[in-house]
RNA sequence: GGCCCCAUCGUCUAGUGGUCCAGGACGUCGGGUUCUCAUCCCGAAAAUCGCGGGUUCGACUCCCGCUGGGGUCACCA
């Protein structure tokens, strides 16, 4: 067998790598580094219209923040460079001309007016609308019409009343008749083509040898599998996965989920937890494994095994993992690396952080591992409360009966055992519940446990907290 | 609507003709541990395997139909 080559093709019009997009990727690395094959990204950038500015740059960034890393790319290049399909362009108007010199394509005038008015006449008799072949005869005049600068496209062929059919390693064969094919424009009048054309082209051109990618392609594989036939290209393996669903089953949307590969980041979930949660996809651990590093994917992931319903994204599951992540399969060292990462532009949270003791800093992590789920809850369990207005008399009231009873342990008795045994009193004799002196110190009604806490934060910074009471 | 893809607990899934009146995980609910909240431990509810026909001695597993869901029908990808 040749050499495996995978790649995802994304297209710079959003704000970063969507989600989805990021699945794909997953399953297109993995399966390439399993077979000791390359993975590529190339950017499809033929849609001037709705290219945005910066998106390619954030692309390629995310993927390296998840660790997906790729062999050949944009930016890195590679022994088929360029991979940017907007520095490609020659190309496809070559590979067009072949087709219309095959009879395979055909040069088209139609005026935008024409056909929109034919696509409403055939809405209107309920028909799915498709062109109609009406310049496909004007071949001779053609090339007097391009010479006189007139606009045009070149349309594929279809010709109609063929049976055909292509396999899917995920779903086995897949038929359909050419009359369900239109005649789709592969290269546009301002030069660029088509995904259609741009696609084919490159991925036979960069030796891509499997196809991985979402079950929304499916529809328009019929005309791939066309395009490859014109050229007398040998067809590359196709697989098409699933797509990932919003909660009501539609397809994963930014009206209804967050699909930005970076604001999983950006929220303080770790990418080894994202992509092991993306693996569980549609697939699953031989030996029903939930928890396992990416590696162990690679070894263990068989594009056959993709079950191919589209399963629903959920959030809820992914937090869990992403808990499991921060509490079991991180040391604390690597914890303390991640949230430094996180918070560099924290100053509290980083101080925090780069406490010089790391013997407390350790047993801080500790209690805080097991109750924090993403990266970004961690502030919420040591940050300073905040400075309220109003207080009740009865708090204020108790706050100085704790200033009292704290201030009276001598600062080389401040542990926690001590700190336990006066809250304990305290609670007792003011017959508060230990809850109230909980929120008193900490401003919180839940958290870290107190005595643990209390001596990380040291004597003075916790009197200190209850101060803004009085 | 045409065409295409799909169909096991609320969700992610195991299951490849008998060992399944269906197993695991998330979530939910109850209990235990406990200085709050978690973690952790124990337990429970939760799928008549979408429905109906076949094939077979025997179907969650194979075939057909139906229903439901999804995708796609652009000079967007």
């Amino acid at each position: 067998m040749t050499q495996v080559r995978t790649r995802i093709a994304p297209s710079p019009t959003g704000d970063d790598i969507h989600i989805g997009n990021l699945y794909t990727a997953l399953i297109n690395f993995a399966f390439a580094k399993k077979h000791k094959g390359k993975f590529i990204i190339r950017i499809e950038d033929t849609d001037r219209q709705r290219i945005r500015e910066g998106a390619q740059e954030k692309i390629l960034s995310s993927l390296k923040s998840f660790g997906i890393l790729y062999d050949e790319g944009p930016d890195i290049g590679g022994p088929f460079a360029p991979y940017r399909q907007s520095d490609r362009l020659p190309l496809y108007k070559k590979y067009a001309l072949e087709l219309v010199e095959k009879g395979a394509a055909y040069y088209c005038f139609c005026t935008k007016e024409r056909l929109e008015a034919l696509r409403e006449e055939q809405m209107a008799m309920k028909k799915t609308p498709r062109y109609d072949k009406h310049c496909l005869h004007e071949v001779k005049a053609a090339k007097e019409r391009i010479a006189k600068n007139e606009a045009y496209v070149i349309r594929l062929n279809v010709l109609p009343d063929k049976k055909m059919s292509f396999q899917d390693v995920i779903r086995g064969e897949i038929s359909f008749d050419s009359n369900e094919v239109d005649d789709q424009v592969l290269l546009k009048s301002d030069g660029y083509p088509t995904y259609h054309l741009g696609v084919v082209v490159d991925d036979h051109l960069m030796e891509i040898s499997h196809i991985i990618r979402a079950e929304e392609w499916i529809s328009s594989t019929p005309k791939h599998v066309l395009l490859y036939e014109s050229f007398g290209w040998e067809l590359p393996v196709f697989a098409h996965l699933p797509i990932l669903r919003n909660p009501d089953r539609s397809k994963l949307s930014k009206r209804k989920n967050p699909v930005w590969a970076s604001w999983y980041l950006e929220q303080g979930f770790l990418p080894e937890a994202v992509l092991n949660y993306l693996s569980l996809m549609g697939w699953s651990h031989p030996e029903q494994k939930e928890i396992f590093p990416i590696s162990e994917f690679i070894k263990r992931f068989d594009l056959k095994d993709v079950h191919p319903a589209g399963p629903i994204f959920d959030i809820q599951k992914l937090e869990w993992m992403n808990g499991v992540y921060i509490r079991d399969v991180l040391t604390t060292e690597q914890l303390i690396e991640r949230l430094r990462q996180f918070y560099r532009n924290d100053e509290e949270v980083h101080a925090l952080l780069n406490d010089t003791n790391s013997k407390k800093l350790f047993s801080l992590l500790d209690l805080a591992k097991s109750r924090i789920k993403t990266l970004r809850e961690f502030k919420d369990l040591v940050a300073s409360p905040q400075k309220e207005e109003h207080f009740e008399s009865e708090q204020v009231a108790s706050a100085k009966a704790l200033t009292v009873l704290l201030s009276g342990i001598g600062s080389g008795m401040w542990n926690e055992d001590v700190i336990l045994k006066h809250l304990k009193t305290f609670s007792k004799e003011r017959g508060v519940s230990m809850r109230i002196a909980y929120i008193l110190l900490t401003g919180k009604p839940q958290g870290l446990p107190l005595p643990q806490f209390m001596v990380y934060l040291g004597k003075d910074a916790s009197l200190k907290r209850l101060e803004r009471y009085v």
